[in-house]
DNA sequence: ATGAAAGCGCTAACAC
DNA sequence: GTGTTAGCGCTTTCAT
């Protein structure tokens, strides 16, 4: 015995050694009561239970994680994706101001995949870990997480590739949304979602159901790959139309919210020549800034100028006109994370190593209003 | 030294002891390289990372926690509150099939704690960990989560609140949207919304605003406080207006799911007597269903008949007609939760104690189109 | 500025 | 069925 503590001790928050002490059996059998109570007696294990529960005993989660060097939990880092102007209008709504953009409209993206994730997770029998990136901690958002976690997915962009890199030597990593950005040193999973074919799919809408040929395409200036593969996909559209385009987005903003969107129409609409007959933008929350812009300038949607997001959140249905967009499956992405992550666990367990799996998971063209297929 | 490898040895997850032997210092450098960085010398802080880097070390969360007693994670339990009607209209959007009950539009409450949650405890420093009530564990889902967070909160009735009563002496618990169940062996922090105040401020507005007179509340038969409270906000309305209400719900359904809700607008409708003018009910979902009984029977909303929900979800917005309902701030809720947490932790940290919080978050009520304050 | 050593609370052989 | 005994990987005085 290496401690022992007075009969009424209560300040300390108790361990087994207090169960053990007060209900006459060794910590081995208080562990086993937790662990397999099978294997105790139901009459020890009852008094232990009792002792357990008037001393207020709950193992503590990190000494079984460091003793059985597993923790039960898998997790999810993202970046703060935060929109201000999203928030801003979700803040007004809470406040009672308006009913406008409900705080409920603005779930996003990583909203979508966290509640696959907790489902999947809980299917396993694990817990969910969510942390979305601070800058400048001193120590990583991921090695935070990675520590406390068997097993993680990593929303792209959110840490430098070099570093999961380093952590998936470790333990399963499994890379969201991303590009399979390393060429051959890399032993991360990867689920991402087929956005050169959903802006592909839905630029050929416009094009031959809608009959549109003058396109104006706004990108983002930051290096993103899903982003550059949408692009890509409206391009191949263009193309096999017959419509010619560069090799760039007619825009490159900044940052990918509102507020850019709608500058980013104004910008659009300005400039000299043929006013587009439809502003097509690398995502949601983009459309609907530019949707504001045209409704100040008088411009109907989808009558004067069609507009189209990619992304599918909850908001693109309650703008009006509700916006016409390519749906991704984060749910269903965060499903697949989790499925992964366990099957890796399993196999780490039996000593199996499989290849990095690669999955793309298919999208859908929401055909709305925005583009002209309902009424406005 | 308590341990060495080969110089080699790639096997297992490197340590601290890995770290240091090869950076030729002492685990306790290691160690201060991580927590207390300035306390190192630059040049040998410099080694000590190349090393950890090169070697993939990740500080093992564990270890830490059970070291220095505390996680930097923060806990949620909620119960696990799928509604199979939404859920199965969920996944044929997600399918592709329809664009009706989106994927999105099924964000519920517990979806709004969590992100309030995660925001603050963002800000804060800490991540979060979350779990919905899965039934038969051997372990609670609690005891887990809370053996492995500094503090948590839980849904209201996701866990027995005596089981709470005996965790709350060994870390911070604040319960969400429930009751204030004890009476005085509470240690619990508590927040909850006003529901009575909504649903009184609710009715009033059909009684007086609208000149509805014939109203039938729809509540829940299992014992809930936050819907008992929501009764009794309709009863003081009703009898302030002097409209005769007994003790009891008009009718009481076993769960608050779109299903239950439209059998219960059977119910209502198909009874003896004049027909309801309104029909409100304790939850949002339920008015859906209602919706749905409705509009198959040819009634209009709100002409022949008025609706009304609680809760303030996504899909309140989306259906047609828009639902009349009270907003609870959940999100809010969750930042709150956060904020009563941290607080608590730094009171423990200083030796301080102080007497359980209990707040109350205001509501707002959302006049919609199916109570008649907008077109349909 | 760095090292030595004593735990933190539990699990997992291995004995009995 | 139950007890003994090593650790698990880190933080943290206390020395130096």
């Amino acid at each position: 015995m290496r401690r022992t503590r007075g009969p009424h001790s209560v300040s300390t928050t108790p361990t087994v050694y207090d169960v053990a002490e007060r209900s006459g059996v060794s910590i081995a059998t208080v562990s086993r009561v937790y662990r397999n109570p099978d294997s105790v007696r139901a009459q020890t294990r009852e008094r232990v239970l009792a002792v357990a529960r008037d001393l207020g005993y709950v193992p503590s989660g990190n000494a079984r994680g460091l003793a059985s060097r597993s923790t039960g939990v898998l997790g999810l880092c993202f970046p703060d994706y935060s929109d201000p102007d999203a928030e801003s209008e979700a803040e007004a709504g809470a406040g009672g101001h308006g009913d406008e953009a409900d705080d409920e409209a603005a779930m996003l993206y990583s909203d979508q995949i966290i509640r696959g994730m907790e489902r999947a997770a809980r299917r396993h029998g694990y817990a969910l870990l969510i942390a979305a990136s601070l800058k400048g901690g001193p120590e990583s958002l991921v090695a935070k997480v990675a520590g406390r976690v068997d097993g993680f997915a990593v929303l792209a962009r959110t840490v430098p590739t070099e570093e999961l890199e380093v952590i998936s030597r470790r333990q399963p990593v499994v890379m969201l949304a991303g590009p399979r950005e390393s060429n051959d040193l890399d032993h991360l999973d990867h689920i991402e979602v087929a956005n050169a074919d959903g802006q592909r799919e839905l630029t050929r809408h416009l094009i031959e159901d809608h009959g549109l040929r003058r396109l104006a395409y706004v990108g983002f200036a930051e290096e993103s790959p899903d982003v550059e593969a949408r692009f890509r996909g409206y391009v191949e559209a263009c193309r096999a139309a017959g419509i010619e385009v560069g090799a760039e987005p007619d825009l490159r903003v900044a940052m990918m919210t509102q507020a850019e969107g709608a500058r980013a129409a104004e910008a659009l609409l300005d400039r000299p020549g043929e006013r587009p007959e439809a502003l097509l933008f690398a995502n949601d929350q983009m459309a609907v800034g530019a949707l504001h812009t045209l409704d100040r300038r008088g411009l109907r949607v989808p009558q004067d100028v069609a507009v189209t997001g990619f992304d599918g959140i909850a908001l693109s249905r309650l703008v009006r006109p509700a916006l016409t967009t390519v749906r991704q499956p984060m749910r269903r992405m965060g499903e697949e994370a989790v499925e992964l992550l366990v099957r890796r666990l399993s196999d780490r367990a039996q000593g199996k190593t499989e290849d990095p799996v690669s999955m793309t998971l298919p999208v859908s063209v929401a055909r709305r209003a925005s583009c002209g297929c309902r009424a406005a």
